[in-house]
This record gives C-alpha cells, sequence and structure tokens, in this order.
RNA sequence: CUCCCGUUCGUCUAGCCAGGCCUAGGACACUGGGUUUUCAUCCCAGCGACAGGGGUUCGAAUCCCCUACGGGAGGCCA
C-alpha cells in the first residue's frame, strides 16, 4: 500500500459524461498501479439538481466500468463525510482561517479571498468594464503531464456565495487538503484553474498535490469538446446498448494515453501495470466510434459461450424475438452458431430473427444480389429437390448431398450458396450455412425455400 | 479581448525529453488480393501524415523563434 490518494470528484447532474468517466478511469488506474488509495467525493454544493436519482446514475456508471472505490459513498472511510453537502463545518473552519489571516473579505454579501501584490484597475475587454486587478506573482504548476506552466492570477474571487455557499474553487481545495490527496488527475479544462488552487494552497499552507491534466475528449464530427448532447457522450448509452463495459473501458484507456508498445486490447490488469503519467498524451483526441465497435466485436467474439448466452438472452426477450420460456437448448444452439459472427449485442436480435420467426427483415441488397443471376428460380429448384432428399437432416448430410447434386449437375455445391442463405435469411451473411440449415430443420429450410420460389 | 495548453496518416497513436537507426511504425476505417465449399475470422498488399515559415546543426518529425490553426479558461457553475 503506497500513500498515493487520487480522487474523482463529480458533481452529480443526472447523466455520466464520457469525459467524467475517463477522469475517473485515469485516477484509479493510477491508484491502482501505485498501491494507492481511490476516492470518490460527490460535489454536490450545487443547487437543486444533484438528486438521489443523479447520484444512482454515477454509481452505477462507476461500478458497470468496474470502477470501485476505497473511500466514498457506501463504503465510508476515514476522511469522511464524501458528500460536499455534509461538510459545511469544515469549510467555514477553513474560511475562518482564511479571514483571520487577511486572505478573506466581505464585499457585495459574499467572501472573496484576497490576492497578494499590487492592485490597479484596468478595462476588461471580456467584462466590458473597469476591474480591479492585482500585480501577482506567477503561479508555478509543475504538471505531471505538460510538464512546467505558469499562470498569473490577477482578481481576487469568491469564495462564498451571497447565499452562504461555498464555491467549487474553494472546497475543491479544501477537500483535497483534508482528505490527504497526492495527485490531483482531471480534464485539461481545469488547468486555467489550477492558478486559483495553488493560491489557495498556499495561502492554507498545505503542500500541493501533484497535479496532471489529462486531454479533453473532442466530439466524433465538428468543432469543441464532447458534450453532454453529443452521440455517444454518456455512458448510460453504451449500457442501453449492450456495449461490453471491459470494451469500453479499454477504448477509454486509449484515448489520451498508450503504453508505447503497439497494445491496443488489453486485459485491465496489464493496463494497470502499465499505466503512468508519461504514457498519458497532452493532445485531445477525438472520440471515435467505430475503433471502440471493432474492439467490443473482438471482446464479444472471446466471450465463454455460457457468458454470451447470459448476456444475449434478456436482450433477445426484451426485443420480443424469443419468448421468455423458450426451448433452451434450441436457443443454446442458435447462440453457438452465432456468436463467432455477431458484430454487437446490439444488433444481435435481427441477427439472429429469422431463427425464431417466419417474420423478418429480408436485406434488398442481398435480394439484388440473388435476383442478378438469370438462372435463380432454375437452381432453387435444384436445391428444393436435394432437400427434399437429404435424410436425415444433418449438415454433414445436407453438405454431402449437395457436393453429390453439384457434381452431377457440373458446377461448384458453393454457387448455390448465397441463394440457400437468402432464401431461409433473407440475408447474404450470418452463421455457418451447414449447421444454419441443421438448426433450421427441414421443414423449415423447404418450407422457405418454396415460398422464395413462389416469388 | 486576455491568459493557458496543444498540433505526426480520415481517426487513435509510436517516434520527440537524451537530433542521425524515419525511404516516419502500429491500430481502426477504406480498397484490392489470398485462405475458407457460403458467411465471418485470418493472412498479404495498397491507400495515407511530421500545420507553414525561419533559425541552430555536417544532419531536425525530434532543439529554438514566429505565424497559422485547434482546444480550454476567464461565473456568486462544477
Amino acid at each position: 500500500m503506497s500513500n498515493v490518494r487520487v480522487r474523482f470528484a463529480p458533481s452529480p447532474t443526472g447523466f455520466f459524461h464520457i469525459g467524467s468517466a475517463r477522469t475517473a478511469l485515469f485516477n484509479w488506474l493510477y491508484a491502482r498501479h501505485t498501491g494507492g488509495t481511490f476516492i470518490l467525493r460527490i460535489e454536490d454544493t450545487d443547487r437543486q439538481r444533484n438528486t438521489d436519482e443523479a447520484l444512482r446514475v454515477l454509481l452505477e456508471g462507476m461500478r458497470w466500468l468496474g470502477l470501485n472505490w476505497d473511500e466514498g459513498p457506501e463504503v465510508g472511510g476515514v476522511c469522511g463525510p464524501y458528500f460536499q453537502s455534509e461538510r459545511s463545518a469544515i469549510y467555514q473552519r477553513y474560511l475562518q482561517r482564511l479571514l483571520d489571516s487577511g486572505r478573506a473579505y466581505e464585499k457585495d454579501g459574499a467572501i472573496w479571498f484576497r490576492l497578494e501584490g499590487e492592485r490597479y484597475t484596468a478595462y476588461d475587454d471580456f467584462k466590458k468594464q473597469e476591474v480591479e486587478k492585482v500585480r501577482n506573482r506567477p503561479v508555478v504548476i509543475e504538471d505531471a503531464v505538460r510538464g512546467r506552466v505558469e499562470r498569473t492570477e490577477e482578481q481576487d474571487f469568491v469564495i462564498f456565495r451571497q447565499n452562504g455557499e461555498p464555491v467549487f474553487h474553494f472546497v475543491n481545495v479544501v477537500d483535497d487538503i483534508e482528505m490527504g490527496i497526492t495527485h490531483v488527475i482531471r480534464g485539461e479544462d481545469h488547468l486555467s484553474n489550477t492558478s486559483k488552487h495553488v493560491e489557495l494552497f498556499e495561502a492554507f499552507g498545505a503542500p500541493l498535490p501533484v497535479f496532471a491534466h489529462i486531454p479533453l475528449i473532442l466530439k466524433e464530427s465538428g468543432p469543441g469538446k464532447m458534450s453532454k448532447r453529443d452521440k455517444g457522450a454518456l455512458i448510460e448509452e453504451y449500457e442501453q446498448r449492450h456495449f461490453l463495459p471491459e470494451a469500453v473501458r479499454n477504448y477509454l484507456c486509449l484515448l489520451g494515453w498508450n503504453p508505447k508498445d503497439d497494445q491496443e486490447k488489453m486485459t485491465i490488469d496489464s493496463i494497470i501495470e502499465s499505466f503512468d503519467f508519461p504514457g498519458i498524451n497532452k493532445g485531445n483526441a477525438r472520440f471515435d466510434e467505430r475503433k471502440l465497435s471493432s474492439l467490443n466485436t473482438a471482446y464479444l467474439r472471446e466471450l465463454p459461450l455460457e457468458s454470451f448466452c447470459w448476456l444475449a438472452r434478456p436482450i433477445l426477450n426484451q426485443a420480443g424475438i424469443v419468448a421468455e420460456d423458450s426451448n433452451e437448448d434450441y436457443l443454446q444452439k442458435v447462440l453457438a452458431l452465432c456468436q463467432p459472427k455477431a458484430r454487437s449485442l446490439e444488433t444481435l436480435a435481427e441477427f439472429v430473427a429469422y431463427f425464431f420467426s417466419d417474420t423478418y427483415e429480408v436485406d434488398a441488397k442481398a435480394e439484388k444480389k440473388i435476383h442478378r443471376d438469370a438462372n435463380w428460380q432454375e437452381s432453387l429448384q435444384q436445391v428444393i429437390a436435394v432437400m427434399h432428399a437429404v435424410e436425415p437432416f444433418s449438415a454433414e448430410t445436407i453438405g454431402a448431398s449437395l457436393e453429390k447434386a453439384a457434381a452431377e449437375a457440373g458446377i461448384q455445391p458453393f454457387a448455390w450458396f448465397p441463394l440457400i442463405r437468402f432464401a431461409v435469411s433473407g440475408q447474404s451473411g450470418g452463421p455457418d450455412l451447414m449447421p444454419l440449415l441443421e438448426t433450421l430443420g427441414k421443414e423449415c429450410v423447404l418450407s422457405r425455400l418454396h415460398g422464395l420460389a413462389k416469388c
């Protein structure tokens, strides 16, 4: 156990943003890498939007990604409470220290932090007004990701609002001091705030934590960082779309960090082992769902069949494809056939639909392809004749019969495959054809072949 | 407007700190082949980038400066 203490300090907003999730992930990884402590602290100083539901979404998202916390809500810890709304007494104590040392003062009913330095007034083109500024010494931030960063804070800032509530900068620093946070890992959008925070740490005479500002996640298309309204911005979305959490987590690791050895699909243990600040990039990373999907497919394919079935069953039930009390053996057989071919759990229902019902989508492209062969009707009749004769109706016997018939007709047996597949599934792709036919059964196969012949 | 950060294939990135090993490597996507009786995997190949300009140097993707572009911050939001 090292003395590293990191924290993820989200404000419950009702959704779990992918950028927040990645910040949580990096903190968690660093804690696990160093054998330190990962703390979850809820920054609920804000108004009405902090509801129980908002907290639930957050905690569920954390659990879904497998980010367990060592101190925080539900698990407690020595530095509690872990909700800022319950820490008022601590903030009052710290405020008193600043008041006593003359580093805080009241103005307009709010309490301000006083910077040290020579005061003057200047016109602020952003605020479009005259403001008091301070000729202050620059704050030096030794950032673990970006190196030395200098920034000068030049205006006093509010630390307690008129309504008596402390503001983010104040509570954030106080809690980090109180909780013994050693490393502050957060998004680059906080880099500019860091000078305020350093001023506060110093005013309290507290040692500075190591700061590590990680790059932001940019939206997939268009300018700017990912915002909650963008597609793919919320962790809940991936859960609902049945992405595998290991895949999402793996992808998130790669957004702004890499192990520098060309590895991409990695176990979480190997990521924990190699995760460190030098591997974190400085430039922002653009989100790319295609890459996430390819990772997701890779994870899906290597799931044990048992796990695959366990995940697939409720999805198919919910989609109305498979009844709750359906034939277990048949379902197992279908899923075993489909796992190596399916791209995602999200699309699994449509992928397997034709196994469970005679009404299923017909792929227009596949149909066009079939019709392109002028003799397709004739071929279909030949296939029907073959299928009629197959007994027993097993993958091996069907294959052998087709091969024999094809040889007699002087063609390659696989020339019929796309036609057969389309006739029984309406698709151009899918599981291995022979086992597929065996699984559907003779009656169903013949009926569908005849069905297509009538068209 | 001010301040801070960044900039290698379409995207994620390796290389940059310790300049020559870079005709810039990998992955996703895309295209074309091959394996597979179909489908999918898999394999091979192709496509494709050092933002621009100056400097330092025998030599720069790598060091320095400028410009451009991108991102962030500048709330009694977090």
